[in-house]
DNA sequence: AAGCCGGGGCG
DNA sequence: CGCCCAGGCTT
């Protein structure tokens, strides 16, 4: 049997009940599609439920405030994924009239749809003979047929996208893609795949020759850079003063609290410190400390600390990102999840128990 | 070509 | 702790 017959078996037995494939509206494909990007379909599948509720029709999604659309997105990461979409909602809706395109280059041209993206929701809306290649497909193909070109690699995308159309199978792209795509999620794992029972074990170039476990190759290593965030709360009445995060950075248009950054891990003993938390609220300013966080990002360590500030003087005119919020209306800004968590501990604590 | 952008799960 | 996840955008 061929490869593809043998993936598309595997599949029609072993396959998981998803909803985004029980359809071929191209706007409910794309909503599924740039949720997963990067993400586990465990964890995307209520933000997918979550969306559709929301937004049945992208003239909705079109009609939301980008506000309203970060906070649904609350929790997944990859902000710019929620932007894109709303401005790529926005645009279909004001020059395709509202109906989604389902051919790839269309598609290619949208804000937040790479070639992965294209392919997908082309070939599951369409039946357009596009081959997907995600991390899944990446690592079949490599163990399958022994490719080391790094993944990563221009040289490698462009080998294993090749390979990946020229393996479609033309009388069905979109289940082809999706068999070897939940192939690669379910049977053929990054981590201890269970080769014993493979369809495809006797003919398996990494199993033969014992290279299951380097393949496929991803170059470089990602460089974690360490930050130190001190973050300031301050409350008046049942106000909380707030602050939108800017373009050039992470998190972008969400929401957390006035901040200064260090270059090293501090106290509020720390001399130097307190001397810049004076110069920006007042000598007579007191800060104790709340609580401490190390949040993880892929490129980033975030070593976060909360203070209280009480006798504080603030410039508010300087800092037009700053707004004072009722403690009601807090918790319908978007909100990176340390921030997230911090807040509910912080001032719902009563609610939570 | 390389860097940047979150958060979670798993060995 | 390191790696990976239905990637894409910017430089």
């Amino acid at each position: 049997m061929t490869f593809q017959n043998e993936l598309i078996n595997w599949y029609l037995v072993n396959k998981r009940d998803l909803p985004w494939r029980h359809t071929n509206d191209a706007y409910t494909i794309w909503l599924s599609e740039v949720i997963l990007q990067q993400t586990r379909v465990e964890q995307g599948l209520p933000y997918f439920n979550k969306f559709l509720e929301n937004f049945p029709t992208v003239t909705d999604f079109a009609n939301a405030t980008e506000a309203k659309v970060l906070k649904l997105w609350q929790g997944l990461g990859y902000y710019s994924r929620g932007r894109n979409m709303h401005a790529t909602a926005q645009n279909v809706v004001n020059n395709y009239r509202g109906i989604f395109p389902n051919l790839h280059d269309e598609l290619i041209k949208l804000k937040g749809i790479g070639e992965y993206t294209a392919a997908a929701i082309s070939s599951f809306s369409s039946g357009e003979a596009r081959a997907v290649v995600d991390g899944n497909v990446f690592r079949v193909l490599s163990r399958y047929y022994g490719i080391d070109t790094p993944i990563n690699s221009p040289a490698g995308k462009k080998e294993f996208y090749a390979l990946a159309n020229e393996l479609l199978y033309r009388a069905d792209p979109a289940l082809y893609n999706q068999a070897i795509m939940e192939f690669g999620a379910m049977q053929c794992k990054p981590k201890s795949p269970n080769c014993t029972i493979c369809p495809l074990v006797q003919s398996c170039y990494a199993f033969k020759n014992d290279k299951v476990n380097v393949l496929p190759v991803k170059t470089g290593k990602i460089k974690q850079k360490h930050r130190y965030i001190n973050y300031f709360v301050c409350t008046e009445n049942d106000q909380v003063l707030v602050k939108e995060r800017q373009a050039g950075d992470i998190w972008q248009h969400l929401y957390d609290f006035p901040s200064l950054e260090t270059k090293e891990s501090i106290g509020i003993n720390n001399a130097g410190f307190l001397e810049q938390v004076k110069a920006v609220f007042g000598e007579e300013v007191e800060v104790t400390l709340i609580s401490t966080k190390k949040h993880l990002l892929t490129h980033q360590i975030i070593h976060v600390q909360f203070f209280a500030l009480k006798n504080y003087i603030f410039n508010f005119k300087k800092q037009k990102e700053l707004n004072w919020v009722s403690l009601n209306k807090l918790d319908e800004l978007p909100q990176p999840k340390v921030i997230h968590d911090f807040i509910q501990g912080y001032f719902y604590k009563n609610e939570m128990e």
